[in-house]
DNA sequence: ATACACCCTGTATCTTAGTACAATGTCAAT
DNA sequence: ATTGACATTGTACTAAGATACAGGGTGTAT
């Protein structure tokens, strides 16, 4: 089987060669066999694996949450159910940042408006908008 | 002048007494008065400048772009035009990240739907897709 | 044979925004 | 006078996700 070290597996997956130590010490990825040196010696499987980890990353699962994900592939019946649950839970905290990310939005445009109607000589309406009590 | 001391002015302003330690820390508040027994002794200033602090952070200003802001305050009539800009750049920000999440929720949402729609003896979408190239 | 890139390990450091704790000092009330 | 709540300081720890570094070993090309 054809087999790669840590700093190929880093370049093909395109991720920084201590952080797949780091994953393995986070149980991310299983320990990989050894050389007689006793250097990692990694699969295509740690390939997709890498590749689980990122693109969930991307979907906003922290490492934690992944760990969870790759628990569940172990039992491959009853994995639907279980990662179902983690991906709708996880839209809910999206939802939720979004809502939370539009109110910041519009009050930083309310404050830029006023700064633009300002009259020069008075204080800037964001500074003193910040100094006032209750805010947002 | 009347003052009061670390923990009346972090019950003031519902902030961790320690927080206000590390506060000062970071330069975001002067150095206050001291009794003679070393106590600090805190003024009304320092409520706003508490409340700026925490109004800025609502709005996702870091404590270092706070910082920042707060040395605007200095220059009276300069601070409209780099309150400003700052602002606008964290509009931007902002944005950027409401368009990420709308992203990923679309994703999310994909994955959930295939969940459902799938056949109960098939390998989980999610895991499934999680471990393909280029997902996302 | 020696230079150089890569690998190994353990440990430390980074960022952000605090929180926690120990050892000690002070102040107000009883 | 003693208790209890607060204050002081320095230091360590937390989460999350890495990244860096020292001191050593290995593998390959010239």
């Amino acid at each position: 089987m054809e087999t790669m070290t840590r700093g190929e597996l880093a370049k093909k997956c395109d991720v920084n060669v201590e952080a797949l130590r780091y994953y393995e010490k986070r149980k991310l990825i299983d320990p990989p066999k050894r050389s007689e040196a006793g250097y990692r010696l990694y699969t295509e499987e740690d390939i997709t694996r890498i590749r689980f980890i990122k693109n969930a990353q991307t979907l906003g699962f922290s490492l934690n949450e992944i760990l969870e994900l790759l628990k569940l592939r172990i039992y491959k019946n009853k994995s639907c159910e279980g990662a179902m649950k983690k991906a709708q839970a996880k839209l809910e905290d999206v939802e939720i940042k979004i809502k939370t990310l539009r109110i910041i939005k519009k009050s930083l445009k309310e404050l830029i408006k006023q700064c633009e109607e300002a009259i020069p000589t008075n204080d800037c309406p964001i500074l003193s908008k910040f100094e006032s009590q209750n805010s947002f």
